[in-house]
DNA sequence: CTGAAAGCGCTTACAG
DNA sequence: CTGAAAGCGCTTACAG
C-alpha cells in the first residue's frame, strides 16, 4: 500500500482526454471553463481521490501558505492560547502554522527565525526571548520580504506590525487595587528591563504609587525576579527586612507570584491578611493555589486571533505597505483571594 | 525591500559561469565536484545569501520534510512536552513540525489528518481524541503511503507504530501504594472506556485490588469522570455515600484529581488523612496544590524524543516494512502529600 | 569532474 | 471555452 503514486492533474486530464490546464482551471474554480467540463473534472477528481499538491502550487505561485510562530515556550498558558487563537484563523484561511520554541534563548530564537526564513513562510509571528539583545534577525526577516508581526514581548524600536497589551495601564490598575485594599508597602518584582513589557509594568507600578501618594521605597523593588525560583528568593529577602513589605506585585508572571506565595506560606506570613500577592497573566494554576492568586488576564486567545486577523485582513492585502499598525488589547485585572483582605486597615 | 527575488542556484551558476547542476552538487556536498569549485560555490552562495528552496527540493524529491502532529490539546503539560521532545529531534534532522489540535473532537481530528495528508507530510504522529469512534482516517493515512505513529492514546486494533506507556502497570503501582498507605475503600474515577489507556488503567486498579485481596466495590467505580468538573461531580456523589471511600484514584488525569481535591477540601474531608487522592500525568500544578497531588509521570518529553527517534532511525530507513514496532516507556509513580498519611491505620 | 536535459506538479500568459 | 508551452527552483540520470 505504501508509496503509491498520488493522482495528479495529468491523471485526470488523461482519463478525460482534455488538457491539464483545463483541469487546473476547473479545480481552481476559474470562470474560463464550461460548467459541464468543470463538473466532470470535479467528479473525476473525487473518484481518483485527487489532492492538490501544496508544494507544487506554492512553488509555482512563489509563495508558501504557511505562517511561522516563534514563542519562548509553548507550555505556558499565555503562549499556548495565543497559538490556539492563531490556529483557528489560519486554518480557516487554508494556511498552516509552523511553531518554534526559543526556550528563552536568543541564540535559539535566531535559529528558529532562520529556519522559517529558509522555508520562506509568508509571515513570522514572534514574541522575543528574555535574552533579547539585538534585532538583526528580525530586520533580516523584513529584508527577505517576509511579513513580521511582533506580539506581547516586542522589540519596541523596530517598526513592524505589533499586537500588544497595555501593560502600564494593567499594572497601574493592579497596584491601585492593592492600595485600595490598604496595602502600603508594596514590593515590586521586576522582570528583565531589556524587555519593554517589564519596563511598562514597572512604570505602571510607579504611576499607581504616585497617583495615590504612596512613597516609593527602593529596597522594595527587586530586579530580575521573573521565575518561580527567583520570585521565591526575592521574597525570602523581602520578608527578612526589618520593615518587610505588606504586599508583593509579581509583575512578571504568575510563576513568580507562586514563588512568593510558597515562601510567604512557609515563613508564616498569612496571605492576604499580612501579605497581599498579585501576579500577571492568569495561568491556569493561579485559580487553584491556596489562596487563589489575583492576576491580570491578557485575553491571550483573542490576541492570537487578532494577530491572524491582522495578517489576513490587512497585511496580506497590501503587502508593500510601510504603515505599521499596532493593535492594543486591553487586559483585565482578575481579583482573587490573595489580595482581598477581610479587614481593610485604616 | 519587500518581495525581492531570492537568489537561486542559477544566480550562482551564472556568476561563476558554470552549470546549475554543479552548484546543486556542491550545495549537497556531493563527491562529484572538485574541491576547488565546491569551495568557490559555497563562498559565492554565502555572498549572495543563498537559501535553498524547500518547496522546490521537496517537490523534486517527491517528499516533504515535515512531520505532522495531532494532539487533543497543546496546553496540557503532557502534550506540550511531547511536542518539545519531538521538536528537538525533528529540527536536528532538518525536518519541520506542523502541529494541530483536535480539541478532543473526532470530527476536528479527521479534518486535521486530512490537512496533513493534503500536505503530504512524511509522517503523522497522533494521539486520538476522546470521541474516537473509528479508524477510517488513520487507515487513510496508511493508504496514502504516509507513515503513521500513534502514541499514548492509540487505536489498539490498528496496526501501526506505537509509542505508549504501560498504563496497567502504572495504575497497579499507584493503587498498591494507596493500599500500603492503609486505604481500603479506594474509588476509581474512570476515563471513557473507548480509549485503551483508560481501560488499561482500570485493569491496573482491579489488578492491585486483587493482588492485595481488597474487595471490589461497584459503587466506588465511577464512569466517565475525566475532567476537573466531572471529577468534582463524582466526588460529591462519592463523599455523600453512606459508606464513602477513603481514597480516590483519579485514573484519567490530574485535572480530575484536582476536582476531587477541591470538593474534598470544601466538604471537610481532610486529604490525605481521611481521603487519599492520586492523579495521573504529573501536570505542573499537581506539585503546588494544597496538599500536593500524588501522580504518575509519563516521561512525556522522553516519549516525544522516542517517537521522533523511531521515525528517523527506523521507519525512514525502511519505509516499506510492515513490521510495526511498539515502544513502551515505563511511567513512574510520584508520591506526594495527597496519599501520605501520618498514621497508617491497622 | 562537468554540463545539458528532463521532470517533480502545478499555474498562467498566449493563441486560437 | 480549450490547448500547448513555459517556467517556479531544484535534483539526478545520462553523456562526455
Amino acid at each position: 500500500m505504501k508509496n503509491q503514486k498520488r493522482t495528479t492533474i495529468h491523471d485526470i486530464a488523461r482519463k478525460l482526454n482534455i488538457a491539464a490546464s483545463s483541469v487546473s482551471r476547473a479545480l481552481n474554480n476559474s470562470s474560463k471553463v464550461s460548467a459541464s467540463t468543470k463538473e466532470l473534472i470535479l467528479k473525476t477528481a473525487k473518484e481518483l481521490n485527487y489532492k492538490q499538491n501544496f508544494l507544487a502550487q506554492n512553488l509555482r505561485k512563489g509563495q508558501n501558505q504557511t505562517i511561522g510562530v516563534v514563542v519562548p515556550r509553548i507550555n505556558q498558558n499565555f503562549f499556548s492560547n495565543i497559538i490556539a487563537g492563531l490556529e483557528e484563523v489560519t486554518y480557516k484561511n487554508g494556511y498552516n502554522l509552523v511553531i518554534c520554541q526559543s526556550n528563552e534563548s536568543h541564540e535559539r530564537e535566531v535559529q528558529c527565525v532562520e529556519t522559517l526564513i529558509h522555508q520562506h513562510v509568508s509571515c513570522i509571528v514572534i514574541s522575543i526571548s528574555v535574552e533579547h539583545t539585538n534585532d538583526d534577525h528580525l530586520k533580516n526577516v523584513l529584508a527577505q520580504g517576509i511579513q513580521l508581526i511582533q506580539f506581547d514581548r516586542v522589540a519596541q524600536d523596530l517598526e513592524t506590525f505589533k499586537v500588544i497589551n497595555d501593560n502600564e495601564q494593567a499594572a497601574t490598575e493592579a497596584v491601585s487595587h492593592m492600595i485600595n485594599q490598604g496595602y502600603r508597602r508594596i514590593a515590586l518584582l521586576e522582570g528583565p528591563q531589556n524587555l519593554a513589557i517589564f519596563r511598562q509594568r514597572k512604570a505602571g507600578y510607579l504611576r499607581a504609587l504616585e497617583q495615590h501618594r504612596v512613597p516609593v521605597v527602593e529596597e522594595l523593588i527587586i530586579k530580575n525576579a521573573w521565575t518561580k525560583e527567583l520570585g521565591a528568593k526575592a521574597t525570602r529577602k523581602l520578608l527578612s527586612l526589618p520593615k518587610p513589605p505588606d504586599a508583593v506585585f509579581a509583575s512578571t508572571s504568575d510563576f513568580s507570584a507562586l514563588g512568593v506565595l510558597e515562601v510567604a506560606n512557609s515563613m508564616g506570613f498569612k496571605v492576604p491578611d499580612v501579605l497581599g500577592v498579585c501576579g500577571y497573566s492568569n495561568e491556569a494554576f493561579s485559580e487553584i493555589t491556596t489562596p487563589s492568586i489575583t492576576t491580570v488576564d491578557q485575553y491571550s486567545k483573542k490576541m492570537g486571533k487578532a494577530i491572524a486577523d491582522l495578517y489576513f485582513e490587512e497585511i496580506k492585502e497590501a503587502p508593500n505597505s510601510t504603515v505599521y499598525k499596532t493593535v492594543s488589547i486591553k487586559p483585565k485585572l482578575i481579583v482573587r483571594s490573595s489580595t482581598q483582605r477581610k479587614n481593610i486597615p485604616g
